[in-house]
DNA sequence: AGCTCATGGCGAG
DNA sequence: TCGCCCTGAGCTG
């Protein structure tokens, strides 16, 4: 589930349930519930995203920091709440709806300076107004670390995951491997504002669709396909498949211990 | 029932 | 670079 467009959408999600209310709070598989416990009929007065990190804001001072991992998934639901099962980690229900957070890799109380410190460890999100894309091309520009593993790097950019990484670099036609300082300006400037529209599209859609229209299967004429993820792509987990621009392979290989997609024909070293 | 894999990220070595 | 944490789906027996 979750890159970047999937928080800022829950975050919107959330501040369109709860909002404004005071929601019960609970956590029935108990490993939340001592702050549960405090925050339980606490105004939820907004909620911030940045990269993959999602705050839900209670009374003035009071943050939940969450970060979904790879497994976390959020599930919203009308009022009638059935009884939680054992693995969820945090449920608010007000007397319109409920939500329940299960198998995040954090969710914690925090402090507004600790929130602070959240923002100050990670890079530039294209998702947020306050972004400068320049922040991550200093970086970038002086790194002899592949352009792909540096879009990983929340430090670097935040909120890009492997599948936009993938699809950004096709459809910028740069080979993975590529060093980040033989990245130009230029090049720079399109992925970056590529990656604002592709992912406040995915905030919108609420799923990853990088294909261009003239590169739809309808556009092609070949079988419709759209990935488990969601939305239709290029790359993305489209191993030994061939590309639809060039025909070629895709190709794969691991990186970092995620799983990389590329196409030889098309993105060049 | 058990294995593998998944859109993440951390700390140890 | 590896192992580990979080969970669930989709296989394989």
């Amino acid at each position: 589930m979750p890159e970047g467009h999937t928080i800022h959408r829950l975050a919107q999600d959330y501040a369109a349930a709860f909002r404004g209310t005071s929601p019960r709070v609970t956590s029935p598989q108990g490993k939340f519930s001592d702050a549960a416990a405090l925050l339980d009929g606490a105004e939820l007065t907004r909620t911030d995203a940045h990269g993959k990190h999602l705050f839900l804001g209670f009374r003035d001072t009071d943050w939940v920091h969450i970060h979904l991992g790879l497994f976390g998934k959020v599930a919203f639901g009308p009022a009638s709440a059935p009884p939680p099962t054992d693995t969820v980690r945090l449920r608010l229900a007000n007397t319109a709806a409920h939500v329940d957070l299960r198998g995040p890799t954090t969710c914690a109380l925090i402090t507004g300076s600790e929130k602070q410190a959240v923002h100050d460890r990670l890079g530039p999100d294209p998702l947020r107004a306050d972004a400068d894309p320049r922040e991550a091309y200093r970086r970038i520009s002086r790194s002899r670390t592949s352009i792909a593993a540096l879009l990983m790097d929340q430090k670097v950019v935040a909120g890009v995951g492997n599948v936009y990484r993938a699809e950004v670099l096709f459809r910028h036609g740069i080979d993975p491997y590529r060093a980040g300082r033989d990245i130009t300006p230029a090049q720079w400037d399109a992925i970056w504002a590529d990656l604002v529209a592709l992912m406040r599209e995915g905030v919108r859609t609420n799923r990853i669709d990088t294909v261009r229209p003239e590169h739809t299967p309808e556009a092609m004429g070949r079988p419709p396909r759209v990935d488990d993820h969601g939305g239709e792509v290029y790359v993305y987990r489209r191993a030994n498949q061939p590309c639809h621009l060039c025909g070629g392979e895709i190709r794969t290989a691991g990186l970092a211990a995620r799983n990389l997609f590329w196409c030889p024909g098309c993105q060049t070293p």
